[in-house]
DNA sequence: CGAGATGTTCGGCT
DNA sequence: AAGCCGAACATCTC
C-alpha cells in the first residue's frame, strides 16, 4: 500500500507514543529489513529515549527519540505501523516493537521490503537529510521535470514516474493516476513528450500528491470518487472520463492500467 | 495451486 | 558509459 499519502497516514499513528519513553526493545535484528543498521546499537541505545516528534517524506519516515537517536523507517510494499497494549505480544511479522508504559508501537512488514535504519547524533542523518526535493515544493518547476524527462528520452514515461529521486513518493497507482489526469499513454517515451505536456505531468503529478496527502494521509480515506484510482483495481473498471475499457499491460516492470482511448 | 501484489536494488546487456 | 530491463528479495491473498 505504501506511497506518499499512506506513509504520512503511518507515520502518524505512532504519535501515540509521543512524549513517552521507551522501556524496552523487541526486533527481530536478523531479518533484512535491518540491513544496515546496527541492531545491537539500536536495542541497547532505545530503552531509556522518548519519542520527541517525526516527520515524512516520500515514502520514508524518520522518528526523533531524546539521547540524539533517530529511527527510519521505509514500508516497503507491506509495512505497517501500528499501535498495541503495552503487554502486546509479537508475532512473526512484527519485526520492532517499541514498549512504553502504556502502548507498544509496532513496525509488521510480511514480505520484509521494508526497511529500518537507525542513527545516532545531534543532527538529522545523511540518508535522512539527502532525500530529493519534493513533488510539492515550491522549487519543484515544470523545468526540472522536463529536464528530467530530456535525460530519460529513452525511458517510458510511467517508468519515469516512478523514479523516486525524480518524484520521490510516487508510487505504482499514483503513477498511472498522474498519467491518466494527463492524458498520456504510459508506455510514451519520454523524450517524445513536448514542452506543454512536460508541463501538464508537473502539474498533475503536484495535483495528485497534494490531494492524496488531503485525504487518504488524514483518515486513509479513499481519494476522491470521481478518481481513476476506483477504477484501476477492478477488471470491470471504466475510464472516468468517457466510459471506456481499460487496457492492461506492464511498463516499467508495473502493471500498469489505462485507458488508450484518452491517454495517447 | 499459480499468479500477482501500492518497492527497491543489483547484475547484465546495449 | 550511461541507462534500461528483468530478476531477485519473502510472504500472503485471490
Amino acid at each position: 500500500m505504501p506511497e506518499l499519502a499512506e506513509v504520512e497516514y503511518y507515520r502518524k499513528v505512532w504519535d501515540g507514543g509521543l512524549r513517552r519513553t521507551i522501556t524496552r526493545v523487541a526486533l527481530h535484528g536478523e531479518k533484512r529489513l535491518f540491513r544496515g543498521a546496527d541492531v545491537a546499537r539500536l536495542a541497547e541505545q532505545m530503552p531509556g529515549a522518548k519519542l520527541l516528534g517525526s516527520e515524512a517524506r516520500a515514502k520514508q519516515m524518520l522518528f526523533r527519540f531524546s539521547l540524539d537517536l533517530w529511527l527510519g523507517v521505509h514500508l516497503g510494499m507491506t509495512g505497517k505501523l501500528r499501535v498495541e497494549p503495552p503487554d502486546f505480544v509479537p508475532s512473526r511479522h512484527d519485526h520492532l516493537v517499541l514498549f512504553q508504559k502504556r502502548h507498544a508501537l509496532v513496525f509488521s512488514d510480511p514480505r520484509m521490503f521494508g526497511r529500518v535504519l537507525f542513527h545516532e547524533g545531534r543532527a538529522a542523518p545523511a540518508w535522512w537529510t539527502a532525500l530529493p526535493l519534493a513533488v510539492t515544493a515550491p522549487e519543484f518547476t515544470p523545468d526540472l521535470v522536463q529536464a528530467f524527462l530530456a535525460r530519460r528520452a529513452r525511458l517510458a514515461v510511467k517508468a519515469a514516474l516512478l523514479v523516486q529521486s525524480a518524484f520521490p513518493g510516487v508510487g505504482n497507482w499514483m503513477a498511472d493516476e498522474i498519467l491518466w489526469r494527463a492524458k498520456i499513454a504510459p508506455a510514451a517515451l519520454c523524450g517524445t513528450l513536448t514542452k506543454a505536456r512536460a508541463a501538464t505531468l508537473w502539474r498533475e503529478a503536484r495535483e495528485v500528491c497534494a490531494v492524496s496527502l488531503a485525504t487518504v494521509a488524514v483518515d486513509f480515506s479513499d481519494p476522491p470518487d470521481d478518481w481513476f484510482y476506483h477504477q484501476r483495481w477492478t477488471a470491470t473498471g471504466r475510464c472516468p472520463r468517457d466510459g471506456g475499457p481499460l487496457r492492461t499491460a506492464t511498463i516499467g516492470g508495473r502493471t500498469t492500467r489505462w485507458c488508450p482511448r484518452c491517454q495517447r
